[in-house]
DNA sequence: ACAGTAACTGAACAAGCGTTCCTTTCAAGC
DNA sequence: GCTTGAAAGGAACGCTTGTTCAGTTACTGT
């Protein structure tokens, strides 16, 4: 039997990037085989060949999509005017997308290596777009003296990889709400980064 | 041929995990064969067997080590009494103590998924007990008024996920030397948790 | 009603997997 | 010098892997 009723590629198409998604993030991308990934979506693994040219290329298609959701998703955001508002808008908006894509972003940063040279080179100049973003905000606060960093991108990196970590260790029916965590994290960096009242006075004074 | 001049079980077994713990750390445990690993170890696949009773073992070995010589590591270290300089010792220590681990510690956090439940509860009591000893600095911080955390236990995660971001960027041939990575990071960390000067005042006013 | 084609099956391919086992080699102890 | 046993070789086991492909089915447009 071939062709169930009401199975178009417009239904499997979206399945197989759903399975194999869940699947990378559960096991890792070589610890999944292509039968494991058409089981769960209901169909033999010849006919997976029709939505991907192989299996790397699906995992690519992953994350590139996942990036580009991202960046498209920052740039749609308004953002205040004032760097430390900002920076509290980006934090927040950094947990809660990515909370939402637990998946995508585990896979993100583990599967990395699995990719060939020229798609990982894709992926990590999107990423850099997105760190650039951040980066910025904490070059227009130092300028104007609200904030007091060493090193814009290690401080950048720092603060991405403190927000990341939202995602190791959050459950949903936790302790904390969502909202809360935003906001203690969003704090964090903003205490992280900002100059101490006394030395913005005298700088101000100057 | 067999048993090469001045190979012995002495030899080969560190062999065996240095080279396990690299390709693991570099191409994903599940991702890595056996006969790769004996490949880099100069031996046939069939004599690894010598020294682990199988791939799953080898790996939990590796990583219970790891945590192992971490938690040592911990123990052996003297600690300041003030909570301020405590914090700043512990950031220090985790940074060069896990920059020095870099494959080991990916693994860490990649691969406990390949292991037996059993196993993962083990690793897992090890790390709670790590993740302890910083919680434990920063309640006694906030007793003592030097701290305003609102959750310790979240703050604690941040400030470990924040500190093992350094180990997905930095470069010793890059632009800044770990002693002054350490610095910045420390002083972070410190920022990011300490009470504001005119909120002490109040409190031991009181 | 019929042709055309998109969607899928199911079998096959060579290659590689973890692991076992018997054999061979060599160093040490007597 | 001979025996013993540790250390390793090398072949074999049954299975799984990613991928291909000829054949089959069910829907669509006419």
């Amino acid at each position: 039997m071939a062709r169930k009723t009401g199975s178009h590629s417009d239904i499997t198409g979206p399945k197989v990037r759903e399975a194999a998604l869940r699947l990378f993030a559960e096991h890792g991308f070589a610890a999944v085989s292509m039968r494991q990934i058409a089981k769960e979506v209901g169909v033999q693994a010849g006919a997976l060949y029709l939505y991907t040219p192989d299996k790397q290329t699906l995992l690519f298609d992953l994350l590139s999509a996942h990036m580009r959701d991202l960046l498209a998703a920052l740039r749609a955001m308004e953002m205040p005017e004032h760097p430390v508002r900002q920076l509290e808008v980006f934090a927040r908006f950094h947990i809660r997308f990515h909370m939402a894509r637990r998946d995508a972003v585990f896979i993100s940063y583990m599967e990395l290596r699995n990719l060939t040279p020229e798609n990982f080179a894709k992926l990590d100049a999107m990423r850099r777009e997105y760190e650039t973003a951040l980066e910025q905000i904490l070059i227009a606060g130092q300028k104007a003296h609200e904030f007091d960093v060493d090193d814009t991108k290690l401080t950048t990196m720092a603060i991405i990889s403190m927000l990341n970590g939202v995602l190791t260790w959050y459950r949903p029916d936790g302790r904390l709400s969502l909202e809360r965590v935003e906001a203690i994290y969003s704090d964090m960096v903003g205490k992280a980064v900002r100059m101490a009242r006394s030395k913005r006075k005298k700088l101000v004074a100057e």
